[in-house]
DNA sequence: GTCTATACACAGATAGAC
DNA sequence: GTCTATCTGTGTATAGAC
């Protein structure tokens, strides 16, 4: 239970959905749940939001428009390149986002398949073609999906390492799965 | 909806709920679900089985008899042969139990937490520690993390991929992720 | 062992007062 | 904007006939 923090009722509620929605799942949340964590009753989150599901919309879209410009930008470099700016963008994105991105990682299959979020799926699917290379044998294949889900779900389940460490370990790691030379020279 | 296979109905169920539970997730899928799926009622399944979660329990046991079983193996060699062993075998487990795997990594948070499944997540922080390595810095954690996730979720993803195409990718990837030379060199 | 019918709880969403 | 009360659907699980 946490009270009225001076930002307005629209984004309390969104900061709650976040936090139980990456805690419990989204179908492990209830509307009740998360109007009782902040004061309000169920009617009031659904003033402020037309459905459940829009109230999901909104929390994911912030990471999906950064993980879509991220996407646009590699799409400009040549491919080597490209797979070295994604690591690191994407990294970077799992590190700002941890929460909505661990809510996006508590699959809810059926999720991705909705048709106002199969847009999302299709981010993921050009984020894995672009790690893959250009030589998408079947060990590029795994490796970038290896790297994609992991990246993800060391972000849920570390929380507790900072960004500042976690975000150079995700990306050294990944350029290893991936069979890239590091970066910079650990040593 | 799949008839009668000879199989008696209590594997006839198991086999529907592994199915549905890894596309729709726990959650998603309802004891009417299940039971539509190979057409009999919700009463019956409540006949085999004393509840929803008692389905899901009988379900992974298989699975996580067998990583239990490549823990104690591995925990009796040196740790370096401890590492390359564990990676094999949890490929290997995952590969052979990929829908029951995806139930799992269906998350729904709250699973682990209960009490009933928190004996799973002790194995897979054991399996964490395992791949860690002896010098467990913030990077080997994240190592450790991401191909136990990754490897799971490949599987899930990749479910068009062979066993013996994908269980050999499995590894070669993992052991760069974890900055270990190949097994075999791969030429 | 399987069924229909039902009990009971809780979900998302709406109506209408304040 | 927020509330209480309510509608409606669906979920797990049980009772009891066959």
């Amino acid at each position: 239970m946490v009270r009225h923090t001076g930002a307005d009722t629209k984004q309390e509620i969104l900061n709650a959905a976040t936090r139980l929605f990456s805690d419990f799942g989204y179908r492990g949340t209830s509307l009740a749940d998360i109007a009782h964590e902040i004061g309000y009753s169920k009617a009031s989150v659904l003033y402020h939001f037309a459905s459940k599901e829009a109230l999901l919309a909104e929390l994911i879209a912030p990471a999906a428009a950064d993980l879509q410009a991220l996407l646009a930008r590699v799409s400009t470099l040549p491919l080597a390149q490209a797979r070295r700016s994604a690591i690191e963008g994407y990294a970077d994105l799992t590190v700002t986002y941890r929460e909505a991105v661990a809510v996006l990682q508590t699959k809810e299959p059926l999720l991705l398949q909705d048709p106002h979020f199969h847009a999302i799926g299709v981010l993921y699917e050009r984020l894995v073609r672009v790690l893959q290379g250009e030589d998408p044998n079947p060990q590029a294949q795994v490796a970038a999906i290896m790297v994609i889900v992991g990246t993800a779900a060391v972000c849920t389940k570390r929380a507790d390492l900072p960004p500042e460490q976690l975000q150079p370990a995700l990306v050294a790691v990944a350029l290893r799965a991936l069979g890239l030379p590091a970066d910079s020279p650990p040593g």
